[in-house]
DNA sequence: GCCTGACGGGG
DNA sequence: GTGTACGTCAGGC
């Protein structure tokens, strides 16, 4: 027997003959790659039966249930927080449906629990591995074919080892395919290129005779190069359904798994190469917040990369692969070189992320938020004795939310925002709200605490689950923090202790939002609604105190209060929280000055470092063009540093006036919209809706999550029968009195308002440019 | 003038 | 396919 360091990229699970077997591929130091197979591995089921049952389900198992190989455990375990017993019932996965048909029938009243998680993860979960994970391996070889190691599993110890990866072998690729209308279509549109780079490797193959040479060229390079990694922008959305249907068409197959297997669909339209992984940055792209178009350009600038020398879309490609071709070819490269790039960059992240969830590091970042959390939650809840239950599925309705206070409107100054540290996750924590200790009947006792404003009991007997896991993410978090300050700025181990304690945050915020989401396993909608009544219950108390103490309080979100920057006070207020409420309070930030219109949730500051912080205003918005987002940036800046009002209104003027003499590029009036659903479930009729609706009648496949960029055009009638595609408009037909009226004097005026200057004046001022006046009287 | 649908960013 | 609160616009009556 044989024994390494391993660390684990991937688990498929397959059938050879009657067996279905769990391969774990894994890679060692050097990235020598192994593919250990385990045929142990049975899937199972947890029956749950009421307790008089139990001899008689377990007796029909063993003689009637008319299957070899099964093995029964009585198990005593925890059902959201109720004990039960069960018995567990080990067999192949093909059988598993056939039993479960037969006690379905003889035994009404039994539940089934844990048949609906997937073979290969149920491995991970039982044997509490996760990916991306160092590993002591005991395994016995079976040979080596070509670049892997092959072998027979023995025994598999984690190893704490965290700070470095393997020695990773990188590929990342792009694609080009054009159409002549509307979407290329692979069963007549060829592709014309694709390039690959990583390693030593750095090609492009263009489509000469038959693009049936490019795609074995492609087989033939990943086969020698034998990467860990593919790398894609757009794979699993876009390049990989293409590639798999064109090489059908062509007799050929896309088979570039380890050992020549073809490339698959398998889970939420995830492509999956046996034995390496697949990372789709456009996947990663979506999760980030701060991300906004959603386009690699955007992630190139958000990574601080070269920019494009010219961004091109894809409704161009026919006609640039026809007139510009190297121009295009010069794109992907660039794109390839991006991708590269950027995954450096990310993959501390990307694989802390994927060990600390249990998700392979392709897949993790196909799953949405809500099923990162809900792995990492299974992981837990089988360590601690709980049954994984099915997501209930049925919504229970909404629930109120945070409480959000009326903004004082007008310029202030000195203004600190007190900020309630991780207010939900410690509202989870300190009242012990999870799915396992809510009680529903208004049994008062000393274990249970029963809040009758919402109407839910909490059981206070035993820690709940989900308390447990932020407890557990908040420890392992506060090690890192303590383990971090040993490495030295920019080093490799600062980065991934960095990622990781990131990932660790961000998974204890998720915990509230998973507890409300209804496809959530543990969903448990009294939960989160107790923690927002606590948390509105804790923001009043504190405004309260404010009040008591004579703070004054200009505006409050859900867990933070603006008041006016009196040290000794503040000071009071927060030793106030922590004693009285204990919860802990922090100043966040402060405010030289603050501008706040009547609404909610839209402000704008400068604060002590002299930085200018806008929210929800629509400078930081999609839906406007950037020329009005520009405009009222600078308009902000210059209210919030006392520019008088002559300066403003003169460099109001003259961006309209810039609009009015139609010397404004194009590019700075697009405004993009998303499309949020398919076409035909729209109910009403809107610019980006009626765009999206003619590029579908030129053949253009509109997918839910496209951004739609379009302009507003002269003519009459509503706007959405005056918007075209960006890429379709010319600029004599722009309608430059929308821009400034629909466009620039309303971002304007949102914030000059508050300084005395209506919209009133900014139309005045902009209709005199239209007469030749270029003076305006107040 | 008022209501609804749609969107996106905030905490 | 994590949650609710919120403002704003365009469309349509």
């Amino acid at each position: 027997m044989l024994e390494n360091s391993l660390w684990l990229l991937d688990i498929t699970s397959e059938k050879e003959g009657d067996k279905n077997i769990i391969s774990l591929w894994m890679t060692d130091v050097n990235g020598t790659l192994y593919r250990l197979i385990d045929e142990d591995h049975k899937d199972w089921v947890i029956i749950v039966v009421p307790e008089e049952e139990l001899d008689e389900l377990s007796l029909y198992i063993k003689e009637d249930g008319g299957v070899d190989g099964v093995s029964i455990i009585p198990v005593n375990m925890y059902l959201l927080g109720k004990k039960v017993s069960g018995l567990k019932v080990y067999t192949d996965p093909d059988h598993l449906d056939n039993i479960l048909k037969k006690i379905r029938m003889r035994f009404p009243e039994a539940k089934f629990y844990e048949d609906d998680i997937r073979f290969s993860n149920k491995y991970l979960l039982k044997n509490m591995l996760s990916p991306s994970k160092w590993y002591r391996v005991q395994y016995i070889e079976s040979g080596s074919s070509g670049n892997v190691v092959t072998g027979v599993l023995k025994g598999l110890d984690y190893s704490a080892e965290l700070l470095h990866f393997p020695n990773l072998r990188i590929l990342a690729l792009d694609m080009i395919v054009a159409s002549p209308i509307g979407e290329p279509d692979p069963d007549t549109d060829p592709i014309l290129a694709i390039t690959i780079s990583g390693g030593s490797i750095d090609q492009q193959f263009i489509l000469s005779d038959s693009d049936a040479e490019l795609i074995n060229k492609l087989n033939k390079l990943v086969a020698d190069y034998n990467p860990h990694l593919i790398l894609t922008f757009e794979g699993n959305s876009f390049i990989w359904p293409y590639l798999t249907e064109r090489a059908k068409n062509l007799n050929l197959n896309i088979n570039i798994g380890v050992f020549n297997q073809e490339i698959h669909q398998s889970l939420h339209g995830h492509y999956s190469i046996p034995g390496r992984l697949n990372i789709d940055l456009k996947e990663y792209v979506e999760g980030n917040p701060l991300l906004q178009r959603k386009t690699i350009e955007e992630l190139a600038e958000f990574l601080g990369l070269p920019a494009a020398r010219k961004p091109l879309d894809r409704l161009l490609y026919f006609e640039i692969w026809n007139q510009n071709r190297s121009a295009l070819l010069e794109y992907s490269k660039w794109k390839v070189q991006v991708i590269l790039r950027a995954f450096e960059l990310l993959m501390e992240e990307i694989f802390s992320l994927s060990a600390i969830t249990g998700l392979p590091a392709d897949y993790v970042l196909t799953a949405s938020t809500g099923y990162q959390v809900e792995n990492y939650i299974m992981k837990n809840a089988l360590s601690m004795g709980e049954i994984i239950v099915k997501p209930p599925g049925h919504w229970r309705g909404t629930y109120t939310g945070g409480l959000v206070l009326p903004p004082e409107p007008g310029i202030h100054r000195d203004i600190c925002v007190i900020d309630f540290k991780s207010m939900y996750p410690n509202i989870i924590m300190k009242y012990n709200i999870s799915p396992d200790t809510i009680v529903r009947e208004s049994t008062a006792s000393n274990k249970i605490r029963y809040y009758d404003e919402v109407g839910v009991g909490i059981d206070l007997s035993k820690e709940g689950l989900f308390p447990k896991i932020i407890k557990k993410l908040i420890d392992e978090r506060d090690k890192i923090k303590v383990q971090i300050d040993k490495y030295g700025a920019g080093s490799v181990e600062r980065r991934i202790l960095d990622a990781h304690q990131r990932v660790l945050k961000v998974l204890a915020n998720a915990m509230y939002g998973y507890m409300g989401w209804t496809g959530a396993r543990f969903y448990s909608w009294e939960g989160a609604q107790l923690v927002t009544y606590l948390g509105r219950e804790i923001i009043t108390k504190s405004k309260e105190k404010c009040e008591e103490l004579g703070l004054k309080i200009v505006y409050g979100d859900t867990d933070s209060l603006f008041v006016n920057y009196d040290e000794d006070k503040i000071r009071r207020l927060l030793h106030w929280i922590e004693d009285e409420l204990g919860m802990e309070a922090k100043i966040d930030r402060i405010y030289k000055v603050l501008l706040f219109t009547e609404a909610k949730k839209r402000y704008a500051g400068l604060t002590i470092e002299d930085y200018i912080d806008i929210v929800g205003l629509e400078y930081v918005r999609r839906d406007w063009c950037e020329y009005a987002k520009e405009t009222q940036y600078k308009l902000i800046d210059m209210v919030l540093r006392d520019r008088n009002k002559e300066e403003i209104l003169n460099y109001f003027r003259e961006r309209v006036k810039k609009l009015n003499d139609q010397k404004v590029s194009m590019e700075k009036l697009i405004i993009w919209e998303q499309i949020t659903r398919r076409l035909d479930e729209y109910k009403a009729m809107s610019p980006h809706i009626a765009v999206a609706e003619e590029l579908a009648l030129k053949g253009w496949k509109i997918r839910k999550g496209m951004f739609i960029g379009y302009i507003i055009l002269r003519g009459s009638g509503p706007l959405y029968k005056r918007a075209v595609h960006h890429t379709m408009a010319r600029i004599e037909d722009i309608d430059w009195e929308y821009y400034i009226y629909k466009q620039v004097i309303p971002v304007s005026a949102r914030v000059l308002e508050p300084i005395g200057i209506t919209k009133d004046d900014l139309e005045s001022i902009a209709s005199g440019l239209h007469f030749g006046m270029d003076r305006f009287l107040m």
